[in-house]
DNA sequence: GCATTAATTGGTC
DNA sequence: GACCAATTAATGC
C-alpha cells in the first residue's frame, strides 16, 4: 500500500462528491489531508468488525463491498467503481465497520478519516447537501434491491446480476468492462458457483452470453432484458 | 515448469 | 437445488 499524492483539482473523476466541490476555498485545508494511497489486485482494505478509518473514495479501479454470512461464505451487497464512495455505512455513529471491500483491480484509495470530514461538511454546506442526497438515494436503492432478488429464480439472479453489472460498468469490444471470478457473480446474486456456471453456460448455449474465459459479453441486450420477462426486475445501482 | 487455485462437468441424493 | 468428486483450465511463483 504505497502512498501517493493526487490532486483532486488533476483528477477527473467528476462524479466524486470532494472533486465536484474541490474548487471552493472553504475544502482546501482539508484536502491537503487527504491520503491517496495504492491497493493491489485482491487486496481487502476494509475489514468487517475493524474499527470505522473514515471513508474512501475510489481514484482508480473497481472494489466489491461484501458482508461475510454465517456460512462462511460471503454476499456482495455491491460493485463500486471510480468516483465512488466505500466505508459510507461506517460514517459518523458507527465505530467499526459492518461491511469489508476487497480491491478487484489494482486500486488508488483517497481516503478522509472520519474527523476531517466532518470538519469539511461543517465548513461546505453544499458538500453536506450532496452527501444527504447520497445517502438517501444508498437507501432507497438497497430497499428496492433486496426486495427483488428473493423472488427471483436462479436464472433470473444471474441474469439480473450480470444486466447490472453490464450497466454500471459498460461494454466495449464485445465484452464486459469489468472481469469478475465466477464466486463473485455467485457471491453477489446469492447462489452457488455450480449454479452460476450452469447458467452461464446455458446462456452462452443459446447465444444470448458471449464468453472467453472470465470475460463475458451481452450478444444481444433486447434478447438479454426479455429473459426477465415482464416482471422487469433491473437492479439498482 | 511446477504448484496452487479456479472453472467446469457429471453424478447422487 | 445442494453437495461432492473428478477433470481441466488458469494463474502465481
Amino acid at each position: 500500500m504505497h502512498k501517493i499524492t493526487v490532486e483532486c483539482t488533476a483528477c477527473n473523476n467528476e462524479n466524486c462528491l470532494i472533486k465536484k466541490h474541490c474548487y471552493s476555498e472553504a475544502v482546501q485545508p482539508y484536502l491537503k489531508l487527504k491520503n491517496t494511497f495504492k491497493c493491489n489486485k485482491g487486496l481487502q482494505f476494509i475489514l468487517e468488525g475493524a474499527p470505522v478509518n473514515g471513508l474512501y473514495f475510489i481514484y482508480r479501479g473497481d472494489v466489491k463491498v461484501y458482508k461475510h454470512t454465517a456460512n462462511m461464505d460471503s454476499q456482495i451487497i455491491r460493485f463500486v467503481k471510480e468516483g465512488e464512495i466505500v466505508g459510507h455505512r461506517g460514517f459518523g455513529t458507527n465505530f467499526v465497520y459492518d461491511i469489508s471491500a476487497s480491491a478487484l483491480s489494482d486500486t488508488y484509495l483517497c481516503n478522509f478519516s472520519t474527523d476531517v470530514l466532518i470538519e469539511m461538511l461543517h465548513k461546505e454546506p453544499p458538500l453536506m447537501f450532496d452527501f444527504m442526497l447520497f445517502y438517501a438515494d444508498q437507501l432507497q436503492k438497497s430497499e428496492a434491491n433486496a426486495k427483488l432478488f428473493g423472488q427471483m429464480s436462479v436464472r433470473e439472479k444471474v441474469v439480473n446480476g450480470l444486466l447490472f453489472i453490464y450497466r454500471k460498468f459498460g461494454q466495449s469490444e464485445g465484452y464486459i468492462n469489468i472481469v469478475l471470478s465466477r464466486k463473485d457473480i455467485a457471491d453477489f446474486a446469492g447462489i452457488s458457483i455450480d449454479q452460476v456456471i450452469r447458467v452461464i453456460s446455458a446462456l452462452k448455449k443459446e447465444g444470448l452470453l458471449v464468453v472467453s474465459g472470465k470475460k463475458l459479453g451481452i450478444a444481444n441486450l433486447t434478447r438479454f432484458e426479455a429473459e426477465l420477462g415482464d416482471t422487469h426486475h433491473f437492479l439498482e445501482g
